[in-house]
DNA sequence: TTAAACTGGTTGCTTAGTGCAAGCGGTTTG
DNA sequence: CAAACCGCTTGCACTAAGCAACCAGTTTAA
């Protein structure tokens, strides 16, 4: 049989593999935050999403092959999560929607910087960060979870975030 | 007191406002296909949307702004949907989001061109498609719904989706 | 003149997704 | 050896999605 799908457009595939309210987050999250694990994806959401929400959104990111898992060498219990190619090909797609989100919505500054950086840099900086982030998610997932690898580019948006957020946020 | 959002973050808000199966998909077909009312929204749509969504999501849409709406003077029951400036604002993340579906899911042929046209066109063509919208929806949205005004992008690309579709859509 | 088709929806029902709180067996730390 | 931490799971309430039927008013065509 076919597919099971709405239709094979571009956009609506994409919607129906990500149009829910917490897939991009947990995305974002990976991407931007370094957030590796299962409770600091968990604990250190700002939106605060639920446990059990959490578990079925990285089941199914997984199963996608927008995700992948690793062994923490440090905790036997822990689990390494890590974006995949296709997931780090996100970046144009999170840059669009930052950049949106910070022109019509009622963002907040610190949270907005971010946004504009990464929209300012263009595909440039787009790039080199896809760049870092296959370092540190592909070629050495346990590297950049453990911090070992670190991303110029994010060093330089987290910089600029905890400088308006004034804080101990990473 | 405050927003009852989630957070302020930018791609956090823009889930929160259109992080859901169908409310892009309503919009890329006013964008694109230029289906001006309920019923065109309702029968000519790929996936099938029900009409008690298609109807939330248009009240939810006008609410936020994205969608305006006209009397039709051809039919005094007809109402016309037009989008808005921060609608169509979106062609940049439709088209990134149009890009990422193509080269990661499993697109149809014909319905997949537009996607690659708006990518291939860049930055240049969103412009020039936005400049197209804005007398379509905004500036004449009667003209543009009865085809009066039309927009020489869209022909391009629909012209380009009916040669691969073999047919009779637009 | 009247019936058929079309207009933008609504209603009722079932199923799927979200949100919250509590808990669980195993692991590591102090 | 107890407390904290690990990745989850369970249960329950509530909201959103999906499906089919239906509705009153408007236009069209015989």
């Amino acid at each position: 049989m076919p597919d099971d799908h709405r239709s094979g457009c571009p956009i609506n595939l994409t919607m129906e593999a990500l149009g829910d309210r917490w897939s991009l987050i947990v995305i974002r999250d990976l991407m931007f935050g370094n957030r590796r694990s299962f409770r600091d994806l968990l604990t250190q959401s700002e939106e605060g999403i639920a446990s059990n929400i959490l578990s079925a959104r990285l089941k199914r990111l997984l199963s996608l092959g927008l995700l992948s898992k690793q062994d923490d060498p440090r905790h036997r219990q822990k689990t390494i999560y890590s974006l995949t190619e296709p997931a780090i090909q996100l970046v144009p797609v999170l840059a669009a929607i930052g950049a949106w989100g910070r022109r019509h919505l009622e963002v907040s500054e610190a949270l907005a910087i971010r946004a504009q950086l990464l929209e300012e840099g263009g595909p440039i900086l787009w790039d080199a960060f896809m760049d870092d982030l296959r370092a540190m998610h592909v070629e050495d997932p346990v590297g950049g979870a453990t911090g070992t690898r670190r991303s110029g580019v994010l060093d330089d948006l987290t910089e600029a975030f905890l400088k308006l957020a004034g804080g101990d946020r990473g």
